[in-house]
DNA sequence: AATCCACAGGAAGCCCGGGAAC
DNA sequence: GTTCCCGGGCTTCCTGTGGATT
């Protein structure tokens, strides 16, 4: 019996129709050999690189964009270029063993270029910055306990040692400014006025275009020498990257008439992310695949949509505080038994039931009135304020997401799930 | 015109946990 | 280890709001 059914599902996977053939370039780490409707970028990112290798003082850069609009992409694509074209060593996978280079090229009499790239979201204090950096000049600190400003000196050393220009690619740069202190960017900006042959050079990226304005002016003006703004993608030219990309993820012939249209409008609508665009391709494919479709067409599409659409609420349901459940709950039990529109008020008074009943602190109204809009801002309720004259204003809220979904995934959650017995009391309806 | 409801939402400060610095 | 500092969650106190009501 066991046997059989196995025997069958192997001829089920042999015979079936295959759409994908690279699922890797779909993937948002992967960086393609071409990068459509980024020609302007890459020239004025490249430009200021080139005229530092013919010996002029290096110029730092600061890159924005919102997320999926290539920044990361570019920048790579123009260091790996680059590094191709007069030699040197490309590092951007720090290994925890050994560091060793993407990839590296013999250099020939010219200047060797060295590019570090570092995600600030994981390497979020001076120190691990500064050590991170030596790391991959050769040169092994610990991971902690020495000064940090021994760790500057080596890796001053280390960096002045020979003649050559580091670029130092900070990803997501805003995220140093919230977790640490701005010293390591001040520190490396003004590096290049006491080092004697090497020089460095940074490029920083960032999704929040207000970031530059945090900063410490002096920091501003060194950091900021030259600025590259990634506009968003439009629909059309969403298009050309999904074609581009599905032409070497896929056997010829498997995606539909108006597949891809449909991906880039879906993605186009959430500010031209083309890293959701990749995301819905790839999901379709797999839905397409997992149904023995032998092709990916629109209706697949439309369900990869609803499914990670459906994913993400799930998962921000999931994750809530229990005080943010238990208000989202509130909210829940009055859509279900009450007929008026919700107020905060309203809210309040049940959330301080259930918290009784449950034995949950209870907060302040003031604090109950953040977390619904906090709840808001995730787009699972709808706050609207409104104004009600002689009675007072108040927001006025709604769920923003099917009732029975919520109240399904809330409940899973035992300390939910002990109180769904409560049913509010009735309003009494003014007016 | 003045009043007043039922909150919104800003400001300041407390408490606490965790990580960096010493 | 201890101390220091920071940020997040929370409270307290406060001022502001716009139209129905007086």
């Amino acid at each position: 019996m066991k046997q059989r059914s196995l025997e069958e599902l192997f001829d089920q996977c042999i015979n079936r129709r295959m759409i994908i053939k690279n699922k890797d370039t779909l993937r948002h780490s992967y960086t393609p050999d071409v990068l459509p409707h980024r020609d302007k970028e890459i020239e004025k990112l490249a430009f200021p690189l080139i005229s530092t290798l013919k010996g002029e003082t290096p110029s730092n850069i600061l890159v924005y964009g919102k997320t999926g609009t290539g920044k990361t992409a570019v920048v790579k694509y123009v260091g790996k270029a680059l590094v191709k074209k007069v030699g040197g060593k490309f590092y951007s996978r720090p290994s925890i063993k050994r560091i060793k280079p993407d990839f590296e090229v013999e250099n020939h009499d010219n200047t060797p270029l060295y590019f570090i790239y570092i995600n600030c979201e994981v390497v979020d204090t001076q120190y691990r910055m500064l050590a991170k950096l030596c790391e991959y000049l050769g040169e092994s600190v610990p991971l902690t306990g020495w000064p940090t400003d021994k760790v500057y000196d080596i890796f001053f050393n280390a960096l002045d040692s020979s003649k050559k220009l580091v670029v130092v690619i900070l990803d997501e740069i805003d995220k140093l400014l919230k977790k640490s202190s701005e010293d390591i960017l001040y520190n490396l900006s003004r590096i290049n006025t006491d080092l004697k042959n090497a020089k460095l050079s940074i490029i920083g990226i960032s999704n929040d275009l207000n970031f530059i304005e945090f900063l410490d002016p002096r920091i501003k003006s060194s950091l900021g020498e030259e600025e590259i703004i990634f506009p968003p993608y439009d629909a059309v030219q969403l298009v050309d990257i999904l074609n581009q990309r599905a032409e070497e993820a896929f056997y010829p012939d498997v995606v539909g008439p108006g597949v891809i249209q449909l991906c880039a409008a879906f993605a186009a609508q959430e500010h031209g992310d083309a890293r959701r665009a990749l995301d819905l391709l790839r999901i379709s494919a797999e839905i397409a695949e997992r149904e023995n479709s032998k092709k990916i067409e629109e209706r697949h599409v439309k369900e990869a949509q609803i499914k990670t659409e459906n994913d993400r609420i799930v998962e921000v349901l999931r994750t809530l505080p229990t005080q943010s459940k238990i208000v989202l709950y509130s909210v829940v039990l009055l859509e279900k038994y009450n007929t008026s529109t919700i107020i905060t008020g309203d809210v309040y008074s049940v959330y301080k039931d259930l918290c009784r009943l449950s034995g949950q602190d209870i907060l302040t109204q003031r604090r109950v009135s953040d977390l619904i809009s906090e709840l808001d801002l995730l787009g699972i309720l709808n706050a609207k304020i409104i104004n009600k004259g002689r009675y007072g204003r108040t927001k006025e809220i709604r769920l923003g997401v099917p009732i029975n979904q919520i109240k399904r995934e809330l409940e899973k959650d035992y300390k939910i799930e002990r109180i769904s017995y409560y049913v509010p009391p009735v309003q009494h309806k003014l007016g």
